[in-house]
DNA sequence: GACCAGGTCCTTG
DNA sequence: CAAGGACATGGT
């Protein structure tokens, strides 16, 4: 990676980070957190809260009842999300992981987010984005979530990197604390969702204040 | 009706 | 490796 890129992202998240301020993100338990990142999966962030809601009305809104639990069940809950098929199933197999290599959500409290992250990415529908996102809003842990919008929007002010390379210099940009990390991602989405459609990439305070 | 949303997996070139 | 299709509902 070049010098400039970590430079000029330094520069974007500051910029962005004045930008929005303190912002909420992704409230809720280890577990309904874990549920959300696959329900989120290429879907509005709407959509899955109706899922949630859903499923908390059928008590299975943890992973220990998705464990147990009837497909057509999670199945039903969660159709408003698209993928339902795909979806249900990688929360059962989510939840079977979490169960058989930890015992239960609170058995990974103690372990080290890279072998759980590595255990994470073993499990089928679960990638990059939706481990990291699990790890940091659902675990608490300094890894950095790079998805769609971040791409773009680097993208857009000429760092070339693809994801693997950008969580790098993310990590290495900012500050090596949870906190920090929700909070960047979460200024990234917010900005994402206001200027980085696919295909529009204007009224870009990015490009505009020559980031 | 067309297009897209806080991805991931599988198949091809 | 990169690119393209499948998975699916709901909102603009």
């Amino acid at each position: 990676m070049s010098e400039s890129s970590s430079v000029r992202i330094e520069r974007l998240i500051r910029l962005i980070a004045d930008h929005y301020g303190e912002i909420p993100w992704w409230p809720g338990d280890t577990d309904e957190v874990m549920i959300g990142a696959i329900l989120t999966q290429q879907t509005r962030w709407e959509n899955v809260e109706s899922a949630l809601t859903n499923l908390k009305k059928k008590g299975l809104c943890s992973l220990d009842s998705i464990f147990s639990a009837d497909i057509r069940e999670i199945e039903d809950a969660i159709r408003c999300t698209g993928f339902y098929r795909v979806k249900a199933r990688r929360l059962k197999s989510l939840a079977t992981h979490v169960m058989e290599m930890h015992g239960g959500t609170g058995g990974m409290a103690d372990k080290p987010t890279g072998q759980l992250r590595h255990g994470l990415l073993q499990v089928q529908g679960i990638g990059d984005e939706t481990a990291d996102s699990i790890l940091c809003y659902g675990l608490l842990r300094t890894s950095f979530i790079i998805d769609a919008y971040t791409e773009r929007m680097v993208h857009c002010i000429g760092v070339p990197e693809r994801r693997g390379a950008l969580k790098s210099i993310f990590e290495g940009v900012l500050h090596n604390d949870n906190q920090t990390y929700r909070q960047a991602h979460a200024h990234i989405v917010e900005y994402g969702k206001e200027f980085c459609g696919k295909k529009r990439c204007s009224e870009c305070i990015l490009v505009s204040s020559n980031v």
